[in-house]
DNA sequence: ATAATAATTGCATTCGAAGTCATTCTTATG
DNA sequence: CATAAGAATGACTTCGAATGCAATTATTAT
């Protein structure tokens, strides 16, 4: 035993009267060793408590598998529920979570230069803070990478997105078809590629009705941020008769200044929508109309891409997108007279 | 370079015309090197792109830094949040998280077997599937623990713990001083930790106001477990006037049960309080009376526990309480009067 | 200039498991 | 019973960085 008291394949193997080698084979599948020093090393394994240890094993077998998740703490709020998911996927692929926090562009480097230093089979990033450069970085290394709802102008990584450009327009046809012709877009925050898909999404999808120059304001995400920027916009524009939300928190912030402060109904007076389905939505003061992002059949793509280009390095990237499914809520109405 | 193309220390003392342990002393900090060949060094290094391989310092330092964090998929709501900050303190103390999911008993033993194979420095456990077995386990092979939320009966392990005793004494003495009479606790699953220390939290704090063999019905922490286990209560029960949940969640699903489907008012006709603090506490709609944990500082005491086990194994295990925080919201009124 | 001391440097070994290769032991076959 | 074919085994080397130790060089004092 050395100095950590580690039971090592060499005390194991004295134990057992044989060889380092026949304790290493025990424990490697399809490789020969007979039935009694199998035996031998499985009782001595046992007794002493061995286990083969991980690390020894990377550094031979060039390979850790462990796969670096990379996540921004103030993400959109599904987070934990994609990060749960991802670490079930990737377990069942036997390979373990590595997890980094990347708030801000500083911490950059230093999380690339940790990630590569720990040798990690692969990489999912679920972060707004990664620059194309940052994905160069890892291609020189040969690590592969996988965005989540993110792909880079020149799809030069693979990704698995929502089609956001879907479901917004799944959302807009809807409020579209119940007469709304005064839309505000609340959208996320400016530096946030989903926000940004989303607020692209919108703008497209009422667009194609014709709709042109919606008003746009700005929240980063919250209940908070979405009272205040509704409030702040309320005092200087005529109201909306629809409210596109970038995501349910801030159509939740939203209803609730109507009501509250705005004094008027939703979806009576003003009909909101949110997107990602988040529990709350549903909930009975809300109901709100939304669109889900399939996150399981999302991470489950976001785990098979990433293992496929672990072991075949070639495979060209990929974007996959997953389609929004709606959910309707009771948080959109016809659309109010004008002269009412 | 060898077969996966990564530049190793041999190959910067190669093209810096040095040895390689001068390579290895440059990126030990406090070491003697001079500058002339820590320039050659790093300048070489530079060049070819070279990372100090984090596996093979593992196996020499003994020692990882990684820390496994074992959670339950199925959790309380904060786990996401309680994650991140983790996470966070962990990083800064320049340690990785390694990540578990342990969801049933079944994946136990493969779960401890991995933490062990992977030689961490220690262990975070947020999960209530953890025999104190297990955790004997670790201590064998000279793994300090840190169970969060948790504590053993015989304290043989270090926690870091809210007050949940404290925290539903002062819920309950605010119910109490607005003359409540009537109580239901609606508790948490039956295996969860948490949920039986706030369940018994509920119960010591009614009891010393002279208040015994209060109903209990059990939800699983979530919005629908609520509503329903409400609304098979009142089918047939009188109604209490004040409800306890084991958590916000549940508590908002009573709200609106009690809204939408008893025709009642919240305060008025039955005031709710939660537990946790959880956003959507302060929603407009729901404006919880509640008491939140000190995550920040949970998190933050577990990880300085941890890291000072690991660095002096042989303190002795300590529980450390930390008091929740009343938030007062709207959803506490006077008792109605019994005649009403 | 020289001795004495301090600062650098390289060699060789270590961490623990896995795999190559040569050798020994089985087993089956003629 | 001899022998070829196959299975099983152990000695030794590898992965990449860190470090004790001895040797070398630089610095300072005399």
């Amino acid at each position: 035993m050395n100095k950590k008291n580690r039971v090592t394949s060499y005390d194991v193997a004295h134990a057992a009267g044989v060889s380092q080698s026949a304790v290493s084979r025990v424990y490697r599948p399809g490789v020969s060793v007979s039935k009694k020093t199998r035996e031998k090393v499985l009782k001595a394994a046992e007794e002493l408590g061995y286990k083969p240890n991980a690390i020894a094993r990377m550094l031979i077998n060039q390979s850790t598998g462990m796969i670096a998740v990379i996540i921004s703490s103030r993400a959109n709020v599904n987070f934990p529920e994609v990060l749960a998911q991802l670490n079930k996927h990737i377990a069942e692929k036997n390979k373990r979570v590595l997890l980094f926090t990347l708030d801000d562009a500083e911490q950059l480097e230093t999380v690339i230069e940790q990630i590569l230093a720990y040798q990690v089979d692969g990489v999912v990033a679920l972060t707004a803070h990664f620059e194309p450069d940052s994905v160069t970085q890892f291609a020189k290394h040969n690590i592969p990478v996988v965005l989540y709802n993110r792909e880079l102008p020149d799809h030069s990584v693979s990704s698995v997105c929502c089609n956001h450009d879907q479901g917004l327009r799944m959302l807009v046809d809807i409020l579209v078809s119940h007469h709304h012709q005064h839309f505000l877009i609340m959208a996320g925050p400016k530096d946030s590629d989903v926000a940004r898909a989303r607020l692209s999404g919108a703008r497209n999808a009422l667009l194609s009705h014709g709709f042109t120059d919606t008003n746009v304001v700005y929240g980063d995400y919250s209940y908070d941020s979405a009272r205040e920027c509704l409030s702040a916009y309320a005092e200087k524009n005529a109201l909306p008769t629809a409210i596109i939300c970038a995501n349910d928190t801030m159509a939740i912030g939203a209803i609730d200044e109507i009501r509250e402060n705005l004094n008027l109904r939703v979806p009576e007076d003003i009909s909101v929508v949110g997107f990602d389905g988040i529990s709350a939505s549903s909930w009975h003061s809300y109901q709100l109309t939304t669109v889900s992002q399939p996150t399981y059949f999302m991470t489950k793509a976001a785990v098979e891409t990433l293992v496929n280009l672990i072991e075949s390095p070639d495979i060209p990237p990929e974007t996959r997108y997953w389609p929004g499914k709606l959910i309707e809520g009771n948080s959109v109405a016809a659309a109010p007279r004008d002269n009412e």
